[in-house]
DNA sequence: AATTTTAATCGTAATATTGCAATGTATTAA
DNA sequence: TTAATACATTGCAATATTACGATTAAAATT
């Protein structure tokens, strides 16, 4: 089909996977990291940073938005873009609980 | 064109997005979070446990084992999975390292 | 007002992902 | 040897993602 079934799963296995999945694309990784670096800049710094078309840079810009882990504030015709700090706390905390998982005191099976 | 451009990126960002992109699904959560509750178990009780076809499941299993993040033990006629603990702790150490970054001490933009 | 600048949106082509029925393969059981 | 079991693989349909040219929208500049 390639739609995922998320009523099959629980809120949390739905939460992470997308977290997970806007990670998925290195220029969202990338985007990512320079605003963490740089601390803000206007959507042009990133299409001149990253290397991609601006509708491209703006369609993954909108979904890191949409998903609350950046901020876009608009300053003339500029939009100045930053992470959105509290929720990317809140990402992390789920995020790393689940890295963090630890096997049982067994052995594995292999 | 669907395709990303993997060059124009570096390593770090593509190998976070690879092992991001392999969390983007929320069978492959609940894949992972059940082998490391119940620490090692046979394809089948994945099947009953998720509630997927065999082959999908297999698909799943293949992309994490792919990904270097399970391993399998053929045992009969079953396939006996688990976790690779060192290549789990090795990817968690990139994607915590990612998940951590800090923003200057400068004020946001918004 | 006309032009320029910046970025969002639309439309679309190329590619990737997901899910599963059908089938293949290897091992065990009868 | 035949049948049963467990899983992998193949093939394909449905859907999602990615990229970008063209266009639009809004504010700033001339």
């Amino acid at each position: 089909m390639g739609l995922a079934k998320t009523e099959m799963f629980t809120d949390q296995q739905n939460e992470i996977s997308l977290f997970a999945k806007v990670f998925g694309h290195p220029a969202r990784v990338a985007i990512l990291q320079h605003l963490f670096k740089i601390n803000s800049c206007f959507c042009g710094d990133l299409v001149n940073e990253i290397g991609l078309a601006q509708p491209t840079i703006s369609q993954h810009l909108k979904e890191l938005k949409h998903l609350g882990l950046i901020k876009g504030n608009v300053e003339g015709t500029s939009v100045c873009y930053c992470i959105h700090q509290e929720n990317w706390t809140a990402m992390k905390t789920v995020m790393i609980e689940f890295l963090n998982q630890d096997l049982t005191e067994n052995q594995d099976c292999c």
